[in-house]
DNA sequence: GCAAGGTAGGAGGTCTTACCACCTTCAACC
DNA sequence: GGTTGAAGGTGGTAAGACCTCCTACCTTGC
């Protein structure tokens, strides 16, 4: 293998990426796989291990690939890592990140919402169907909160816009931590029920609806916070 | 120096990591910076050159830092960069891209623009004013697109929320390439009508006048767009 | 036969040294 | 004075050694 035929890569890290990059894409990405040994790889690409080392970890960094130590190099899709360690970076302050993070939420989910109202196909719907129970059914807080972050990631997925399923995976991730001390009983039905009249105006295709429903939960999501970090002072 | 002193670093990468993004926070920022050369560092922290390597690629792809072949690494503020980077492999085709990214802004500019309107200090005013002049008075296109991207930075500064700030700076960059192909004398008298609404609106403190002139402003944007792509077939 | 423990192999993590490619500077030359 | 090219410093790549860590298998004991 000679990395030769590509296109200007302007150093042979970059160039391995690319190899390793297409590498991935071009497989079925259902099953989780292992990537050779970075001994391995430098040898089948022509390359020293250090380029290699150097060319996996960037991907890791992008959130295709996750090196264990001991174990190997696995492909994985959490493309919305690098924003996730972006957003903690930039506002180191949890309390600022949760208010902040709040009112971008209100901004992009409702749209996300309408979105999938309008363009949702009967295979959405289904997913839609199948986490929304998975949340009535949760036994713990734990597994609603998984169930809840789970539906809005597949109402971004259904509003077939990636970036609005980026920003919110990557929303919900930095959320998740506080998320885990907010939620109590009161709060898991109040999900639920507002879930439900986001769901059904999915459904219904009306994405007026969905836009308000979604606008009223994340409104209630966010008061819930502020109670939480009160009684936490 | 020594790096046991830190928390619990898993790894000496991680550890050089947060040394670097420490030293990085504790200089004045104004001026570009540079780092001392790898050799230099790698003796300074204890480490070899190869985890001072690994920590710096890591540290540029974070936009903290930018290495320059044969001149050195240099300190940079471009969190929004692997943002970017995230988005050109989420949605390889740039048609797609930019339907879906004019989308997005249209979900958080107008919320940007209507928070930068309650919470604009007298300083963020005077800098709008400042871009605002620029656009009106810039030469060229080049420099009016330089300008129109200083505006909406400088509004989504004024909101107050770093993480649209984020966002709109990602956002600004992926679609600067098309909006060099698209904006025209017309395109670029409109600009500054809809800049001129939306900077008034902000002066008077009018968050529901703000969103809908930058709502406007980006719709306008949006079919100027389509019909540059539509041109080109 | 089964389970707990130990061990060997292979994976990534780090270090060292050497050399290559690139950029800047400055002095010598035209 | 302007041009050019050599020198020295910078990051880029290579190869090989050794360490830590994980896994899987095998041994040992019940």
């Amino acid at each position: 293998m000679n990395i030769t035929a590509l296109q200007r890569p302007v150093s042979l890290v970059e160039g391995v990426c690319q190899q390793l990059a297409e590498l991935i894409r071009g497989t079925t990405s259902l099953e989780e796989r292992w990537l050779p040994a970075e001994r391995s790889l430098a040898e089948q690409l022509g390359v020293s291990r250090t380029v290699v080392r150097e060319a996996t970890k960037r991907l890791e960094q992008q959130g295709m690939l996750e090196i264990q130590h001991g174990t190997g190099i696995k492909v994985v899709n959490k493309l919305h890592r690098p924003l996730c360690d972006s957003l903690s970076l930039l506002i180191p302050d949890v309390g600022a990140r949760l208010q902040q993070l709040n009112e971008t939420r209100l901004s992009i989910e409702p749209d996300a919402a309408a979105f999938a109202a309008e363009r949702a196909t009967k295979e959405h719907i289904r997913t839609l169907r199948g986490v929304h129970e998975q949340l009535e059914s949760s036994p713990d807080n734990a597994a609603a909160i998984e169930a809840d972050i789970a539906m809005h990631h597949a109402i971004a997925d259904a509003s077939g816009n990636l970036i609005y399923r980026l920003l919110l995976d990557s929303l919900a991730e930095i959320g998740l931590a506080s998320r885990l001390r907010t939620i109590g009983r009161i709060g898991k039905q109040t999900a639920i029920e507002h879930h439900a009249q986001i769901l059904e105006a999915i459904e219904r295709g009306s994405a007026a609806a969905a836009r308000e429903a979604m606008r009223t939960h994340i409104l209630a999501a966010g008061e819930d916070m502020d109670l939480a970090s009160l009684k936490a002072i």
